[in-house]
DNA sequence: AGCCTCCATGTTTACGTCAACATTTCTGGC
DNA sequence: GCCAGAAATGTTGACGTAAACATGGAGGCT
């Protein structure tokens, strides 16, 4: 597997001891100014910011990890960032992790397929990081027989609570109760659902809180339809949505999928939203822009980062880890897809 | 700056020595077994190998990096993920990073200030990183008066050509072209262009070729109007296009901004295509959704990201690059966004 | 047999950093 | 002026790996 000689051509900075050599100081006070320590003499750390600058000193991160037994980088471990919804949540958490003066190793799963997920997490073992964030849906992880290099923090974004690890996520089923609900009090009698995949947590959860929050209004509960979050799937259960004339309301577990259902409805001349409402789910930056402008369930991804970060940090420094799984409320952006029913 | 006292706690994992202890080999032979040298006898390898699993073994990359002097990391500088063509890049970036065996360092630009800048390369300096790609407006890089670390490779994907580093980019004057011999050929008198901001090479490379490409069928070079890329300022620049009736065909300089000026285009009861022709560029995924499908120039962001970690993978190999700059061509791609002129 | 070669394996060392400990220099009190 | 104690600075060694060099034994050739 590795067998091939690689011509290797070294880098070769200037170290500590280059710079210890031109300031007449030892490799120690060196280390100690480059750390900010305070106990060094005014004028001897001048000299040594000097001579750093000098020869263009930059600390050896590779030295500084086998030094600490800490590389001050965590691991992303995501599909292909093609859902809207992991782009932004990784986006955030290199900006909280950066804050933290973490670096950020994106570990992509190149094919889905439970193999290549193992793979993944076999590099992970080699791979120059402290702890990882896991941006997969939970489930993949069981069919994918992982194992977790032994001791490595791990802090997954997922709904699943039953994991072995901490857990953070947006509350799906608020969010989900907040759609539905906007609906019903419009005046609908009830709210169809184009749901994610099956298999996503994430989408079972917003489809569950629907249903209940259906129930708990003692509305009918309609057979759901099912996408894969593409807009292309929402477009394909779009049509059949359009094609039924009690349908009046519609709670899409998306933005993408709420986009192609859109597209659907107006191919079927049916008007959004005198016709038929639609809510969406994400609040994607386009979706202010779609035709007409989305209603649709914010989620708050810097605020999710944040929490993933804050606990693998945790989980890093300390080793140790809280199962209390953690849930980022989420927020109706009414605009104007939304409407009460024709009468 | 970096004063606080963490309380480090060290991962302590099995190491070479446990290894070659449990097999009863040295050090080194455990370390010929480990990278795949051939020149080991069978049956040690074996016992080698059955010891590795036993205690759970795996190589330390700091420990390889600073004997190596290479992290077989890459670095991929990059503003907000926001924009639909970066996050393409970089999910290609790291398929194709993972497929040549090294790994991905997400470096984040926070808020796209100069200062800000400044910082993600003094911070470079100290990334475990061999090489960087990057994915900025290359004019940013001028303003933010960057001083990358000495003899780190480089690769720029943009179309600024005049950099002093090899740069790799989409042909953005051949998809230019195509979009807008597009709605030529189609019998329109004139295209209309909603440009990018002013000071992204990309969007005036775009502009650029729109404008000479009028010229060069004898057209009228109607007034341009900018946006910022976001969807945002498509609607707000469409809605000055959608009051002037001359206009019969547009090309916006990405799909998102396409969807604004769409949905102001539908706001002032112009009908697409019937009325007004409108043509994007990137091909997002969702631009098949749109009402109407849009038509558009396609991207090949996992062929722009191949050619550019080949070639920071060879300026790390080397030490040297080549200057001749890559343009990965483009392809027209119709849908019913786009239509002869009504007569 | 004597010698040379090839191959598996072992030993030493350096990569750059920083904690721990050792030493020197300064400060102030009497 | 002397000494205790604090502050500044130096010395040593270890983190885990792998290149370079060293060793030793098996086999082939004359």
């Amino acid at each position: 597997m590795t067998t091939d000689e690689t011509p290797v051509r070294r880098r070769r900075g200037a170290s500590m001891a280059d710079v210890a050599r031109l300031a007449g100081v030892s490799g120690q006070t060196v280390s100690r100014v480059a750390n900010g320590r305070r106990n060094v003499d005014e004028a001897t750390r001048d000299r040594v910011l000097a001579a750093m600058r000098e020869v263009g000193y930059r600390p050896n991160s590779a030295a500084r990890a086998l030094r600490n037994g800490q590389f001050r980088s965590i691991g992303v471990i995501a599909f292909e960032l093609s859902s809207f919804g992991n782009t932004r949540t990784l986006d955030a958490i290199a900006a909280a992790a950066t804050s933290s003066g973490y670096a950020v190793n994106l570990i992509p799963v190149l094919h889905g397929t439970p193999h290549d997920l193992s793979g993944a997490f076999d590099r992970l073992g080699e791979q120059a990081v402290d702890g990882v964030i896991i941006l997969i849906e939970a489930h993949r992880l069981d069919e994918a027989d992982v194992q977790m290099p032994e001791g490595m923090p791990v802090v997954v974004i997922d709904s699943n609570a039953d994991l072995d690890y901490p857990v953070v996520d947006t509350d799906q089923a608020q969010g989900s109760r907040l759609a539905t609900e906007h609906l019903l009090d419009l005046g609908h009698r009830t709210v169809w659902h184009l749901g994610g995949p099956e298999d996503s947590y994430a989408a079972s959860r917003r489809l569950r809180s629907w249903r209940q929050t259906l129930i708990d209004h003692g509305c009918p509960v309609p057979p759901v339809l099912t996408g894969d979050w593409s807009a292309g799937s929402g477009y394909a259960a779009g049509r059949k949505l359009a094609a039924d004339p009690d349908v009046t309301a519609v709670f899409a577990a998306n933005d993408q999928m709420a986009l192609g259902l859109l597209r659907a409805l107006h191919e079927a001349g049916r008007a959004v939203p005198e016709d038929v409402s639609v809510v969406g789910f994400d609040d994607m930056e386009e979706a202010a822009q779609f035709w007409p402008p989305l209603t649709t369930i914010r989620q708050f991804f810097p605020e999710v980062a944040r929490r993933s970060v804050d606990a693998l940090i945790e989980g890093i420094r300390t080793g140790e880890h809280h199962h209390q799984p953690v849930a980022v409320g989420t927020e109706l952006v009414v605009r104007a897809s939304t409407a009460p029913p024709r009468r």
